[in-house]
DNA sequence: CTACTATAATTAGATATCTAATTATATAGT
DNA sequence: ACTATATAATTAGATATCTAATTATAGTAG
């Protein structure tokens, strides 16, 4: 019964959490818009980063540099970032975002800002305090399992 | 900052374990394996179950129903699961599992049992225990919203 | 300077997932 | 019985995500 265990149990539960939650805060988002691509536009306002590289942002939010480059792709196309050549490394290409990722960014902000009190009135911040370090932990190891390539067993 | 407050790190770190987690778990499976299908040859066996409509499947899982369909296909295709005409509701269908598939879950549970003890040094049985209840609360909410189509805030 | 290796980005091909629209069958109401 | 509504499944079209393979540029070693 591999599904009974607890920690599989777990693994379940943050998987329809993270897929409701997800698609909850899409719904407010201007038409188009993606937590993907959010990330991004919200990633260099809040600190304040003015250029960066696909790899670099990949490494950021814990994806494969294929994924960035589609979701980049994307954004570019939608006119929300401006990506250049890097003139210090020809394999290289510098992100930075456009006036008007910077205004979307903005609009996503207020949009959302209607589920503040919703998700207090489902999860207090004492609560969040209460799982968050566990949860931090458990992603740190199994992030750290990642580069071990396969799972040796001895 | 709406990535700053405590509930958008929860999800945050929910996203990236969600993604972690499978990914892991995929790669002890059989070359071809997801979990989403995994996670359909596991509920028929688990409960016992003879066959279920593709309606109720995507029900139990919380997905839609085009999502679903797009998997029993493949699952069809690789004759994992067999297919069907409800006798007794000309639009349904019925799905029921092949012995390719039960045969198959076997496999993935033998293949996934290296990753017990694994996760047991991860994270233990108590503080699953801990935060369990709590996801399992937000999860109940978050699902309930979901029927409430648009967010009407007055 | 040449050759090997490492890194950046992309392309190719696949799965999972969603929403919106379509097709077919049931069910209910008049 | 006929019409209107509801439900089952699918198709169409899109995004995010992955792995494997490709292309181009850097860096290192001899």
């Amino acid at each position: 019964m591999i599904a009974d265990p607890p920690v599989f149990q777990l693994f379940n539960e943050i998987g329809i959490i993270n897929q409701l939650s997800t698609k909850i805060f899409e719904s407010a988002l201007p038409k188009g818009m993606t937590t993907a691509q959010f990330t991004v536009l919200n990633h260099f306002v809040r600190l304040g980063i003015d250029e960066k590289s696909p790899a670099e942002l990949a490494s950021a939010f814990q994806i494969t540099r294929p994924t960035m480059t589609s979701t980049l792709t994307r954004m570019a196309r939608a006119g929300l970032v401006s990506i250049r050549a890097d003139p210090n490394d020809g394999r290289a290409k510098l992100v930075s975002l456009t006036d008007t990722g910077r205004e979307m960014r903005e609009s996503c902000i207020a949009a959302s800002a209607v589920f503040f009190p919703l998700l207090g009135s489902f999860i207090s911040d004492a609560e969040v305090a209460e799982i968050l370090p566990t949860l931090i932990r458990l992603r740190v190891k199994l992030d750290s399992m990642r580069d071990a390539k396969a799972v040796t067993l001895d």
